[in-house]
DNA sequence: TACTTTCGTGTAATCGATTACATAATTTTA
DNA sequence: TAAAATTATGTAATCGATTACACGAAAGTA
């Protein structure tokens, strides 16, 4: 029905050129002020609209940015899109979605089709289980399209990142735990490939270090993020000949399947077994037992993401910036941990 | 760095003309085998990519679909969006997403900006507190663009939708309050300008008269999705010189509040008082004291609004298709409700 | 041999907007 | 008033791919 207005019909309409049309809809300084008036009247009249695709052709940006993430029905990362969104939305950018699944096939997959599709830039947060081959990297790197970390992270020239301090996360749980007069505190990792856990479980050990407790390797179960997982873990530990008195676990769902465990097993929390866990997931608040988790400011996160890539993009593209942005971690003290404050 | 190859450059590389290689790499059968294999074989060596952006400008096709949400950091709707991006991504469609934060006008300036775009198809949810300005709406239809909502849905001639049977789930949860011995069922609604809440109470009311239970006006309240929201709630029906004795709330987050305010006050739960929400948000699950809830299979729904869209696309576009799939919900029942199971 | 088909490829327009360069129109300066 | 400077607009190329049409060469037919 609606037969699409190009420049050409306003300029056929008026008598110009479509030259002039086009100088005029961009202020072009050189127009003359009735020319631009007229223009822009006629061409709201005609209800025209700017053809993106033929700009993005031209001008080599597509004006959408590129997001990817392992998953979006987590918590933590609908959030972090939602930050990018709400930060990009002003500068007319839209936010493409890609999901990997924890799969490095995949990863690849969606770094080419991005490159391909010609976004201004690309934001994702890494697979782990890494085989070190960067190539997808480099070339999104090679194409000049400005690529940022955010979460989980990877040590790329050129690529910056915003992540949290993950180390001090860690060690903030952990402190917290021995505050609470625990001494055999267990943890659980995830994937090692992943910085992310590497340095929560860091923190951990440096807490323990630093107030003369001893680090003890079956303390430590490398976990996936998932309840069950939690659940296993934890009677894992409880067969050991010392079991734990407490837990910090890098994942809540993780934490989650620990505290149903131990109830299980009569095991009251906090008194005798505190836990913490790590996300901030919104049910760690909800729960009768809310759980003590460290926050990530996934929101935050987000924006300062949008924020580095808006730095980026308009940069002369001889001159890579490589900014690394820590973000502060903040650790919710709840009942799963608190023995005396609530 | 990297040099971008086009059609161009092969044809001159092989001394023929780039009409011949387009034709050639998207096997045309008018060309020789031959020279197929070697245009193939020299794309392939010279690293050569499809320029999206000019294929998107020449076909008006930009292998983009849109869908417009309410907010992406809600179990729900990321779900939703996870299964639509899984469906499409096979068909090479990527996902743009957009936020509407419940207002009207965000949600008519996201319609523009994706059709701007010339995306291939846009899916959403509609916001509530509906002016009845369907301009938004006629707009994309009028340019062609497939529209399907999903959820939450707005009559409107040419447009798909792809919801749950509000009226069935609504029915289902106060059904099974009235067999768990209940007689004094609150509700708790929302905007009543959005189907989903008006049917969602037509099936609490229904299962009422079926089971000859009088409907009190005073039992219902239209409130938020929201914990606090729903601790005010209840507040106010405890105050009724009759307070009710069961709840059905058309949102998972205002029975958690309703839920908490109803411990704080010593009122055992499912003893003296059932709870069921709607959603079946993760939380409900993971609660000490389980929430029941209405389940609105969001990954199925995603994946089957992608489907009905990938149906529309390719249909000639004089034909318009207006396809209406309604989904089963499904009652979970969880310790909030069952007296007697648990 | 001459004439039609068929096949493979080239030519050039097209999608819609931008922009370097050229040129016409106007104003300023001498 | 003529030349120079300025201003506004037109011309045409460009971004990269697709495709209707044209055309030469090879093959088939009489």
């Amino acid at each position: 029905m609606s037969e699409k207005v190009t420049i050409y019909d306003i300029a056929e309409k008026l008598n110009i050129t479509a030259a002039t049309v086009s100088r005029a809809l961009n202020n072009n300084p050189k127009i003359k002020e009735a020319t631009r008036e007229l223009v822009i009247k006629t061409a709201a009249a005609m209800n025209y609209k700017q053809n993106k695709l033929a700009l993005a052709l031209k001008s080599g940006r597509s004006n959408n940015i590129g997001v990817i993430v392992p998953r979006i029905d987590s918590n933590f990362f609908a959030s972090v899109i939602r930050g990018i969104e709400e930060e990009l939305y002003p500068h007319g950018y839209q936010v493409i979605i890609c999901q990997t699944h924890e799969s490095i096939k995949r990863e690849n997959e969606n770094l080419h089709t991005l490159v391909d599709a010609q976004v201004d830039g690309i934001m994702m947060s890494v697979t782990g289980v890494s085989n070190e081959n960067d190539s997808a990297f480099r070339n999104v790197l090679e194409k000049n399209v400005p690529l940022i970390f955010f979460d989980r992270s990877k040590h790329i020239d050129g690529v910056s990142s915003v992540t949290i301090n993950d180390f001090k996360g860690g060690y903030l749980a952990t402190k917290h735990l021995i505050d609470e007069g625990c001494r055999n505190i267990a943890h659980f990792s995830g994937d090692q490939s992943l910085d992310i856990f590497k340095n929560r479980f860091l923190g951990y050990k440096q807490a323990l270090l630093d107030n003369g407790i001893e680090f003890k390797e079956e303390y430590v179960i490398y976990t996936k993020s998932a309840v069950d997982a939690g659940k296993e873990s934890v009677d894992k530990l409880l067969q050991l000949e010392t079991p734990p008195d407490a837990l910090f676990s890098s994942s809540d769902f993780a934490a989650l399947g620990a505290i149903q465990e131990l109830k299980e097993r009569n095991i009251s929390i906090p008194n005798e077994f505190c836990v913490a866990g790590f996300s901030n997931e919104p049910f760690t608040k909800f729960m009768e037992l809310s759980i003590t988790s460290v926050d990530q400011s996934p929101l935050e996160m987000g924006k300062m993401s949008a924020r580095v890539f808006l730095e980026q993009v308009d940069k002369t593209d001889t001159i890579k910036i490589e900014k690394k942005v820590v973000l502060a971690p903040e650790l919710h003290i709840r009942k799963s941990s608190a023995k005396t404050n609530f």
